[in-house]
DNA sequence: GCCGTTTTCGGCCCGACTGTTTTCAGTCG
């Protein structure tokens, strides 16, 4: 027996599933392979197990077809029905899937008809006209294609902050093991932690430069000198990266100026007067006689007009988390993994959210099965004691702005309200959508203010002031929204935010596991807005909070 | 492909939007 994990049987059947939508014209026949995924991926027992005690056929939504493909996975590790699947398409065929509007159904037919695999020869192939003619696409689509393909080439340029996180601390590491290799710091936007980044910067202190240069092969592909001390190539094929080389009496400045933004730099030079020998950083503020300036509040020089630095909020700071997501609706881990991921925090309170019934895409829960999640929260809440638990959810803001659930949503300890649908709503009927929700007495927190889906869309245009001031004066928490896809809202906005009374909670919208750990890169959207810890909601401690929340559900309160 | 006190075939399936159609298919959240 291959040790395969519940989740890799899920993956397979997912990929089963999408070459099935590429073919058939039958969809039910693709649902019933991802319906049977899901049913395996919330298992609550070992899948091998399930296969060797033949329950596997008593399990809804697996039958005779599907029953022998989960079987072999689990005894070899492999599928042979998705292996010819596999060989019927070019590989990369899903790349096809990044251009806007491009589904599964449209692809299968470029690849039949036109035998167009790639995005390059998605393009020529619209370029020729060739696209217009082919049935359920005209004219409009063909040019929609020509955009997206723009589209998708403009963000290949462009990466996902965590990518670059990844990227700079594995080259970091790599350099760190060469002897004459001093010191390294990974710089540039990814220190200052911007959202969206476009290459890695790493500085490198050493002796010997050319010696280092030589290996560099070792770990980026496509190395090229920029000039003496700059040198670039390419991390895993796709980002670029650029090394600084410098000497390590030098190694402070370089760092500074590597790590950019260039306004700051320049304003922090001009301030220092002359240039500073350090060997880090904190010894050339100090050198300077300038306070040490956090790297994500580098975007601009205004932090070093300021007298007193602010202590930035740091994970550590937060106490406990709302808007996490279980097995009820659309999560990959149950209630208990959820809450033990919250317990491995450190966490003292954790808010589990659901989606509410509207949300029918991501399994949204009827009132009924609300009341058995939270029977189960509270048999689960007992095993985390005494970290406490809040039963919520994450409630849609309907389009005419009243809340999903109604006076249901008295069922909850705390209401997520979220936007998930009809989101190309003008600005001024999207701005009155959320205002009517905010007046609605049962909602805590406002969701995603926006809905953006960095790389990939644009959130939904609001009014942002007169929003903000109805947050503040109904004392709804605004969500820092912590998956890095989101990161919602944008920093930039948080400032206008808090002068305008606003309170603040970074949740992690965690949908597995894994994903709790999305309320540290929600501290990075809270540092770069120069946040504290006192105007963060869940840093405060849970008897408080547990007060603050009771308070709120008492309509008398509001 | 799965399912069935409406059981072996025909239904499964939310709702808005777009572009393609001339009544509907594909995409998206």
């Amino acid at each position: 027996m291959i040790a395969m994990d519940k989740y890799q049987v899920a993956r397979m059947l997912d990929e089963i599933a999408r070459y099935i939508q590429l073919s058939e014209t039958n969809p039910f026949k693709s649902r019933a392979f991802e319906r049977a995924a899901r049913r395996i991926e919330t298992l609550e027992r070992d899948v091998a197990e399930l296969v060797t005690s033949g329950d596997l056929y008593s399990t809804p939504g697996i039958g005779k077809g599907i029953g022998p493909v989960i079987t072999e996975i689990v005894t070899t590790g492999d599928s042979t029905y998705l292996d010819e699947l596999r060989n019927q398409y070019p590989p990369g065929i899903f790349d096809l899937l990044r251009i806007p509007n491009l589904g599964l159904k449209k692809v299968g037919i470029l690849y039949e008809q036109l035998g167009v695999t790639s995005i390059d020869e998605l393009e020529k192939a619209a370029k020729d006209n060739l696209v217009a003619g082919l049935p359920g696409f005209g004219s409009k689509t063909q040019q929609k294609i020509l955009e997206g393909v723009a589209f998708a080439r403009k963000r290949e340029s462009q990466f996902l902050l965590p990518r670059g996180i990844e990227a700079g601390e594995l080259i970091r590491e790599q350099l760190a093991a060469i002897d004459e290799v001093e010191d390294t710091e990974v710089a540039g936007s990814v220190r200052r932690r911007m959202e969206i980044i476009r290459n890695v910067n790493v500085v490198v202190s050493t002796r010997a430069p050319e010696r280092v240069i030589e290996q560099l092969p070792r770990f980026v592909s496509d190395v090229e000198p920029i000039d003496e001390k700059t040198v670039k190539g390419i991390a895993r094929g796709e980002m670029p990266v650029i090394f600084h080389f410098t000497f390590p009496e030098d190694f402070g400045l370089t760092v500074l100026r590597a790590t950019g933004g260039k306004e700051f730099v320049a304003a922090f030079e001009a301030k220092a007067g002359r240039k500073l020998k350090a060997t880090n950083e904190e010894q050339l503020f100090e050198k300077a006689g300038i306070p040490f300036v956090e790297p994500e509040r580098r975007e601009d020089a205004e932090e070093l007009k300021r007298k007193k630095r602010p202590s930035l909020v740091h994970p550590s700071d937060l106490r406990g988390t709302f808007h996490v997501h279980t097995t009820y609706s659309d999560g990959r881990n149950s209630v208990a993994d959820m809450l033990g991921a919250a317990r491995d925090l450190g966490f003292d309170y954790c808010g589990i959210s659901d989606h509410s019934v509207a949300a029918f895409y991501a399994r949204g829960l009827t009132p009924d099965q609300v009341k058995i999640q939270q029977t189960e929260i509270a048999r689960e809440a007992k095993k985390v004691a005494p970290m406490r638990v809040f039963r919520g959810t994450e409630a849609d803001i309907l389009p005419d702005g009243t809340m999903d659930y109604g006076e249901d949503l008295d069922m909850f300890d705390f209401v997520v309200a979220s936007i998930h649908s009809r989101m190309q709503m003008t600005e001024e009927e999207m701005t009155e959508r959320i205002l009517r929700a905010l007046d609605d007495p049962h909602v805590t927190i406002l969701g995603h203010l926006t809905g953006r889906r960095l790389l990939t869309r644009d959130g939904y245009r609001i009014d942002y002031d007169r929003i903000f001031d109805k947050v503040a004066e109904r004392r709804v928490l605004l969500e820092i929204n912590g998956n890095p896809q989101r990161l919602d809202v944008d920093w930039r906005q948080v400032r206008n935010a808090l002068d305008r009374g606003v309170l603040f909670t970074i949740n992690p919208d965690a949908h597995s596991v894994k994903e709790m750990g999305y309320v540290v890169s929600g501290t990075w959207v809270a540092r770069k807005a120069g946040l504290t810890a006192k105007e963060i909601f869940n840093t405060r401690p849970v008897d408080e909070v547990e007060e603050w929340l009771k308070k709120r559900s008492s309509p008398k309160s509001n």
